[in-house]
DNA sequence: CTTGACTCTCCCCTTGGGGGAGGGTCTACG
DNA sequence: CGTAGACCCTCCCCCAAGGGGAGAGTCAAG
């Protein structure tokens, strides 16, 4: 008979540590005096000891391998368990790789910046929203604030509130100067369908790489670009239309330097 | 001014969350209001927050992003804190990686074997301790007995006692069914040195495939299997003299099937 | 004025133990 | 046979990054 000391250092495991797997059941000492409270280990119980770290070792939580211990297990069970992180293990390894990409694609921004950067790109799981749209072909940029004026217009005479900012939707597949086809868009509470040129639908949410815009509408370009450099080295691409998000706009503020905006690109792992 | 949920859905961070970064300081509402305590955030506050997400995504902990949030850091040190955050990604890769390996190495084996293996073999950091030691080269493995009765011998004389189990050393490098070279090892507290046949050194410690063996000790071979089986797959190559730790011995329990040994073998990463 | 949606603080929970306080126990040495 | 020092016990708090929920106060629309 070992005191936990003894048993401690045989096994290189803290006393700490075993005074836990006893608490959670999980390795239970041979004997325990009544009355003093002393645990005591007999060198017997080693091999069990040895395959909790063994297993502890392949990533499974203290829970899991009190599990596989049971003696109850079928083979087949056995697999599904180990199955399943090795699963966990790929996934973790990706998620590191991946990790570790973005790492260095900030310290190659920083050494050629000399500072951080100034547009953040986030992944996002934006939420589907039930929106107001009113979509054309406008001449200018300059004209959306009409297309804007234009929808909420209808949607007061509807009686319909807007439950969240306004938002642009660009249906070009690439950047165009003139004639943008164009979706001025608002969250509403309201059923599908509408009346007149006002629609109501649902805008699908999904995986979005986003960042935000402070400033005049004229330097939104520098957005989109951080954007586009962000998507290669996290491995992603788009994977549909761009929408603007208005935090912070002329029905807000007057001055354009106060403008925020976060753009959002749905985008899909490459 | 937008209160915590708006705020939370705009910017798709839970509520909790931004509580928390507040009582962390990391991310203060613009203004709270004095008598109840609610939180009122501004659009203009975005990018902040995004950077604290994009650095959190980096692997950094709350902490750290605060560090690299205060303004008055050198690009220099930014960088330093990045580069030890890419060593971190390349470790955890490859541990997510070795233990992806240790996973399926399982697999194979409970396809082979339909079973939870025989030997659990972990790899452990042994201490360097302290030995009384007696070496020779012996006829054959029956032999070990009548040394460690000598070693005993000679330490009872010089008033020596052990503070832990006994040991064998093998200093052949290949199995050697006949003539080992062999020394008989147990911990003691005493001086370097030793007079007569019986020395006192210090044995190293360091990385170590371990099992433990129960039975007697004709069937300890396959243990040595079980070790050498494990290191291709984890990554490991011997790297000293094996020594066997008699955890129960004949000195303990008459019947061989009581027996108790752990095997320990020296390794390094291949 | 009411009602329902929001918000506040406070507390407990998660993993796998580590650190330490306060008090009891064991054992080797004199 | 004492006793000192090492060892052991339980209990409590701590880590990171919040999640869940209770109980109470607040806001805004009808």
């Amino acid at each position: 008979m070992l005191k936990i000391g003894d048993f401690s250092k045989l096994s290189l495991v803290s006393v700490k540590a075993l005074r836990y797997y006893d608490e959670i059941g999980l390795f239970k000492p041979v004997s325990v005096d009544e009355f003093t409270g002393y645990r005591y280990y007999s060198p017997e119980q080693m091999p069990r000891l040895n395959r909790i770290l063994a297993l502890k070792d392949l990533g499974l939580s203290l829970e899991q391998v009190a599990e596989l211990l049971t003696e109850t297990l079928t083979a087949e069970h056995i697999r599904g368990i180990l199955r399943l992180k090795a699963l966990e293990a790929r996934e973790q390894m990706e998620e590191a790789r991946a990790r570790l990409a973005r790492v260095e694609a900030r310290l190659q921004q920083i050494e050629r910046e000399g500072k951080q950067p100034m547009y953040e790109v986030v992944r996002k799981e934006v939420p589907t929203q039930r929106i107001a749209v009113l979509r054309r072909v406008i001449p200018s940029y300059s004209d959306v604030g009409k297309l804007f004026g234009e929808l909420f217009g209808q949607l007061q005479a509807q009686g319909i509130h807007p439950t969240g900012p306004t938002m642009t939707i660009y249906h070009d597949t690439e950047f165009k100067d003139e004639n943008p086809d164009i979706e001025a868009a608002v969250p509403v509470a309201a059923p599908l369908g509408g009346q007149g040129p006002v629609k109501v639908r649902d805008l699908n949410g999904g995986e979005m790489a986003c960042t935000i815009h402070k400033g005049p509408y004229e330097g939104i370009g520098e957005g989109y670009g951080a954007v586009m450099a962000w998507m290669a080295p996290n491995g992603y691409q788009p994977a549909g239309m761009v929408r603007e998000v208005h935090l912070r706009s002329p029905s807000d503020v007057t001055d354009p330097a106060e403008y925020v905006t976060e753009i959002q690109l749905p985008v899909s792992k490459s």
